[in-house]
Order: structure tokens, then C-alpha cells, then sequence
DNA sequence: TCCATTAGTTCACAAGTTCGGAACTCATGA
DNA sequence: TCATGAGTTCCGAACTTGTGAACTAATGGA
């Protein structure tokens, strides 16, 4: 298997990192890195939010986030293992991965909210 | 000619706002839109970093930026009148544009640096 | 009023990108 | 050595983007 690429922090730039975020899965992908609250694998996310996501199309997924630098992957043994460049990043561009997350999370709560009002009119207008 | 469609800023999502910014054209027209030093209409950016844009693809860019909600278009005359979304972005998300915008500034500012550097040791191997 | 000019939009198509199934590689454990 | 599980690569279909040509719309003379 052919090693895989990283950039050098210098390289990264901003619109590889807008570009890689601006895809829902792999912006919900990067938080949960991010979060560290689940084994950062490919296969720990065959689904996102819900829908199945075909592991081919993970994979690149993976392959898209490391290459903009947002991730560093390592293989150990037969799988793979997925840590974020927060410190890097954070002395690279200060503030921005920052601002970004809690933007993510903000939409996140603000959807869940949303979601709750509809079924709870939805719930009233059919009894 | 058609109205012009603004997202309400509710609708406005970080995917769009990441997606529009993703291109460095159209980050670099965001970037003065937003400085605001120079006349915000399409015409005004039939150059940008140096490179000529058709003016189709300048009004494709402007329809991203618009549709994603960062920026109001108003016709007025001939010409077209932009400005930023900023109030309204920064109550949606708050810090996220500063956040962009300061990573873009640094990115700019390091990558004259370079070009700098890079011109001086040219001199200097050719003399 | 008519025409030329200027600003921006729309359309169609070529070029590029992304998605996802099938076939692959590679490490591991039986 | 073989089966298995985790990821990757390949490739066609579907989607997106960039651009020239043709368009619309406002404006300012003649």
C-alpha cells in the first residue's frame, strides 16, 4: 500500500480547508475527530447522521480531510488511525478551526431544535 | 430581468458559507467587498491577483456569493451594488466570519512574503 | 425617438469533480 | 495457507463549474 500523503503545515491552505469542510459527511467526520468521543476509524463511520455511506466514498473522504491537513492518518495494523492537526492549525491560522466547530455546532443544535418544533405541529395538526 | 434571490439568514448554512469561500476568486471579491476599498460592483473584479475573469464566470461568482448569503446585491442604474451580509452573519455565527477573513488576511500577507523571498534568492543565484 | 454603449444575465457545452459498486491490497488470526 | 476485515483503487455515471455567444436592461447622446 502506498504511503499516505500529508502536507506540510506551511502548505496548507485556506481554501483547502473551506473546501474539505464545505461537505456536510466530512465536516461531520472532522468534528467527531475533533470531539474524540468515538474510535476515529474510516469503518466507525460507515454511517453519518443517520445514512449509510458507501466505504469507498469514505475513503476518499479521508483521503480529502488529510490532504487538506485537517487529519493525520496512521495505519496500525489493519486499521487505520485518524488524529486532527489542532495544534498546528491553531498556530498556522489562530482561531479559525475554532470558529468553525462551534459554528458546526451551533447549526447542529439549532437543526435539532428546528426538527423538534415541526413533529411537535405536525403531531397537533393531525389530532 | 429576474429579481434577485437573498437567502433569509435563517436558511444561511456553514456548508454554503465554507462552499462559496472555497474559491479563491470569490473569497478574494468577498475579502474587498467586505474591506470595501474599492467600487463592490461585478466590473470592478474583471482582474483579480493579476488574472483576468470573464465576466460570465465574475456573475456566477457573485450568484454563488449572493446565494450562499454573505453578500446583498442591489441594481442600481446599470451597475450592481454589493455590500457584505456581516451584521447578520456575525448574529448567525458568531466569530466565524472574522475568524475567515483574518485566515485569508495572514494567508495574503505570508504569501507575498514568500514571493519576496523567493525573487531575492533568484537575484541572488543569478548574479 | 432611435441608436450605441455599458453592466450584468442566461444558455449550452466542454472540462473537471465526485459518488459508489466491484475488484483489489494488505495485515491478521485460525 | 486460507478466510476475514479494513481500506484503497479503478472506472462509469451523475453532477458541477468555467466560458464564449447571445441576450436583457438602463442610460446618455444625436
Amino acid at each position: 500500500m502506498r504511503p499516505l500523503f500529508h502536507p506540510s503545515i506551511d502548505d496548507v491552505t485556506l481554501e483547502g480547508i473551506l473546501h474539505a469542510l464545505s461537505d456536510p459527511v466530512r465536516m461531520a467526520i472532522f468534528a467527531d475527530i475533533v470531539k474524540g468521543d468515538c474510535a476515529p476509524s474510516c469503518s466507525s463511520f460507515l454511517r453519518v447522521n443517520e445514512k449509510a455511506i458507501p466505504k469507498s466514498t469514505l475513503s476518499q473522504h479521508f483521503k480529502a480531510l488529510r490532504e487538506a491537513g485537517l487529519i493525520r492518518g496512521q495505519r496500525q495494523g489493519v486499521e487505520m488511525h485518524n488524529t486532527p492537526r489542532c495544534a498546528e492549525l491553531q498556530e498556522r491560522f489562530p482561531g479559525l478551526m475554532a470558529a468553525i466547530s462551534s459554528a458546526y455546532f451551533l447549526q447542529l443544535q439549532r437543526n435539532s431544535e428546528k426538527a423538534k418544533k415541526r413533529s411537535r405541529r405536525r403531531r397537533a395538526t393531525t389530532e
